[in-house]
DNA sequence: CAGTATCCTTTCCGATACTG
DNA sequence: CAGTATCGGAAAGGATACTG
């Protein structure tokens, strides 16, 4: 346990420590939508193995971001969901899947959107004053 | 030169791997204020490497994020701006900018933020509705 | 100044087997 | 079902020396 205090230059490079790589901002983006299984989540992320999406579900507790909630029962039951902090980074990641949407429209050029209705309505992407 | 066609389940997931890492988004912030040199961003990122930033910004040129104007002249000078399409990123990364400085606020309580002015004028993390 | 070439370390991640 | 343990490979990143 030796949590070595770090210093950040900037403020990005200390969001990406915690939600940087290649699972955790997908993790985030399944919890959105609500509280979670955790064989939920290993079939609405193809290609996740058991320990990496473990791992990476520890991390996030570990910063606040999200909750793991047990259920003292056999089989085991557990579920995890996001915090209050965590939930401030909806508008992030909502942004990022939207982006990432328009993207693969703009690279394939075909109907490989999924997107869902509630994103047509756009937000103007330059900070609202 | 084997590019493959990959395909991604999310968009999120095709957004992470052109800005993913640990630098590029970095890499972006930096260049939303406008064109820089290379030496200038070697110096705006502690850290990097020249061979790394080197190869973070062939990557985003590839994909038509950045754009890299080389001035011929001796010594060299080599400029890099971020296209029309990288300037839809600016509100993305704008956001996460400031969800980090919050972050470490929140962490270290201090005054270690590096905040400039026109940061002071908290937008609230909500979506804006 | 900008970039390349090597080599090396570290980190991340996948496969698989196993436990309560 | 949820999680741990171990092994091994691939990829990302860092140190350093060198070039036009």
């Amino acid at each position: 346990m030796e949590q070595e205090l770090k210093r950040y230059e900037s403020g990005v490079q200390a969001m990406l420590e915690l939600v940087g790589g290649k699972w955790r901002i997908l993790i985030l983006h399944q919890l959105i939508t609500g509280k979670k299984r955790t064989s939920e989540l290993r079939r609405a992320i193809p290609g996740i193995t058991q320990k990496v999406l473990t791992q990476q579900l520890r991390d996030l507790e570990k910063n606040e971001i999200i909750h793991r909630i047990i259920h003292p029962q056999i089989p085991p039951k557990v579920e995890y969901e996001l915090t209050e902090y965590g939930l401030t980074l909806q508008a992030i990641i909502d942004r990022i899947c939207l982006w990432g949407e328009n993207h693969l429209d703009r690279v394939y050029g075909d109907k490989n959107k999924v997107l869902e209705n509630h994103f047509s309505e756009y937000i103007p992407l330059s900070t609202p004053n």
